[in-house]
RNA sequence: GGCCCUAUGGAGAAGCGGCUUAACUCAUUGCCCUCUCAAGGCAACAUUCACGGGUUCGAAUCCCGUUAGGGUCACCA
């Protein structure tokens, strides 16, 4: 007869540690009362996703706020699936959001005492908690097929059955340890199955921060917690690593909620406390039907963090607006704080929305624009310039070409009581301010500019010439304003427009009019920013030059 | 389908039994300001809180049911 020790040896004949040498390496943490322990653990099988981006915000902001730790662990389990290089990729990204782990899996290195931070490194750990649940008769190995286990599932299906491996289902729970033994001897492939106690027709109360507390089925399925590659599932890693790493609280996507009582379960069989649980709402998009679905990174450009980052969106935006689905009461805060460090925010679970928010772009915008409002000339020209070498070779160009002209565009109605609030971005920055640039006006098509039609050719080559040879721009804004309107009433322009409303027919246009035909003649658009301030960053010479172009066709 | 979570306007939401003829923010629309635009200022935008029932003198708020949406049911996390 086998028993559960012997058997237990012969599945892990090299693991000699045991759990209290565990506990002794990996001790309780010495930190002050109410601090919390907190960890982002991604597995690193792409990009961050804004969803990762969300929750580990509120990882850092809980450990932050707490006096506490935040920390990153890999979960690098699934080496199916994983992509080279996609951890480092995520902790970079993180970042720029200026999230900045406090140990853990730092990308290029690790650093805390509870490491290795990296799941597949932590192989012997796993191995010496699940001997134990060998020992204990908390768990079994398992020799069926996929083909066995899809018939058991069929089957199930058929008597209308919950699928899964539990109770009278889970065969591989009856072998004798003789059995076992001898099949892991005879070199038969096996992974070990937790060996639940529970019935799911049983409740348990499950607390969490964020939902409060409610009832749940108890698990009853006995699932793997040891894979045949040698590395544990999620549901294992989870119990131990958290134990291990001493976190005290455990935030993560809403979709975990469903398998709490397998954690709780397995957190009981090792005869640990498990630690506390936020569940956190998920991120949702409006299908093409009209139906909400968790943001897809197949789908969802938006789901990519990468994608703001591309497209020149101020991080800090991102992080802001991610606060306000957080915790609503932060959008008040920040516009009391007018937009600047959110450090002292308050962040609380209990204020949390529970249902998914649907992603919001323009609020987003909203608040980038704001942000950007915020940036001095340096800050914003460093912001772009940045931005450009990275992601947007177009604009870097334009940049470089000459960055004493592209700080004075991006400073027009800056460094003011209400500065302009344009930008929400950079990425459409070429777009928006290319007709300051030469080149990009010179390539323009002046014969077919937008001029308001009820004014002749001669009309409009009346009133540019007079503005190029009457408009003074040494003068600051008013006395220049003052300056066009002379020129436009002795042309026959009305002052303003309340006179030529009243009197049309004494009028060939109003001031507005004087204005527009210089717009278009300079930026070949109908809207620009203040005129005065954009033929100041032009120059004399080029405006000249521009409406020379104009008058020469 | 089982189980769990959720349900206030176009979006995010406040609201915790009477102070609510439902705050605030974004978006939208209108007006004002103005050389255009962005901004800014001022308005408008849910007679009602998914629906049905109940409890109560009184319900968006408590209870029950229904409906809808989401999540989950892997040797993936």
């Amino acid at each position: 007869m086998v028993s559960n020790l012997e058997l237990a040896n012969i599945i892990f004949p090299d693991v000699k540690e045991t759990l209290e040498d565990l506990e002794r390496r990996y001790p309780s943490r010495n930190l002050k009362e109410g601090a919390e322990v907190t960890r982002f653990a991604p597995s690193p099988t792409g990009f961050l996703h804004t969803g990762s981006l969300f929750t580990s915000l509120i990882c850092r902001k809980v450990a932050t706020q707490s006096g506490g730790v935040f920390y990153v662990r890999l979960e690098d389990t699934d080496t199916k699936r994983e992509i080279q290089g996609s951890g480092e990729q995520l902790l970079s990204q993180l970042k720029v959001f200026d999230i900045v782990p406090d140990e853990g899996y730092l990308g290029n290195e690790e650093k805390g005492e509870y490491a290795p931070y990296t799941q597949s490194k932590r192989a012997d750990i796993y191995r010496v908690a699940i001997k134990y649940l060998l020992e204990q008769g908390r768990a079994y190995p398992c020799f069926c097929s996929q083909s066995e286990l899809d018939e058991i599932r069929s089957k199930q299906e058929k008597m209308k059955l919950i699928p899964g491996y539990y109770g009278q289902f889970a065969k591989c729970r009856f072998l004798t340890n003789d059995e076992r033994a001898s099949r892991i001897l005879a070199g038969e492939p096996f992974v070990i199955r937790f060996k639940s106690t529970g019935n799911h027709i049983r409740k348990i109360k499950v607390n969490d921060l964020v939902h409060g507390t409610f009832e749940i089925a108890q698990n009853d399925q006995d699932i793997v917690i040891y894979k045949s590659d040698g590395l544990p599932t999620y549901h294992f890693a989870h119990c131990v690593d958290d134990h291990f790493m001493r976190t005290t609280t455990v935030i993560r996507g809403e979709e975990w909620i469903s398998s709490l009582p397998i954690h709780i379960e397995l957190f009981e069989a090792m005869g640990w406390k498990a630690p506390r649980y936020a569940h956190l709402p998920v991120i949702m998009k409006l299908d093409e039907k009209g139906n909400k679905r968790k943001l897809s990174k197949r789908l969802d450009s938006e789901a990519a963090v990468s994608y703001f980052l591309e497209d020149g969106y101020p991080a800090e935006a991102l992080i802001m607006y991610l606060m306000t689905i957080a915790n609503s009461n932060f959008e008040e805060w920040i516009f009391a704080h007018k937009f600047e460090h959110m450090e002292e925010f308050e962040f609380s679970f209990s204020k949390m929305s529970l249902e998914g928010a649907l992603f919001d772009i323009g609020k987003l915008n909203f608040f980038a624009r704001e942000i950007l409002a915020k940036k001095n000339k340096q800050e914003i020209f460093d912001m772009a310039y940045n931005y450009a070498k990275k992601y947007n070779p177009e604009l870097k160009e334009l940049i470089e070409k000459d960055p004493h002209f592209f700080a004075e565009i991006m400073n027009i109605e800056r460094e003011k009581e209400n500065p302009r609030k344009d930008y929400e971005k950079f990425g459409n920055l070429p777009e928006l301010i290319g007709f300051f640039y030469k080149e990009n006006y010179d390539q323009a098509d002046v014969s077919s500019l937008p001029f308001n039609e009820k004014f002749s050719k001669e009309v409009i080559k009346e009133v540019l010439t007079a503005l190029r040879d009457e408009l003074s721009l040494d003068n600051d804004e008013q006395s220049w304003f003052a300056n066009m309107k002379e020129i436009g009433i002795k042309l026959g322009f009305a002052a303003n427009n309340k006179e030529f409303k009243a009197n049309p027919e004494a009028f060939k246009g109003s001031i507005g009019d004087v204005a527009e035909i210089l717009r278009i003649s300079l930026t070949t658009k109908k809207n620009s920013p203040n005129l005065y301030y954009v033929m100041k960053v032009l120059g004399k010479e080029e405006c000249d030059r521009r409406i020379n172009k104009i008058l020469s066709i």
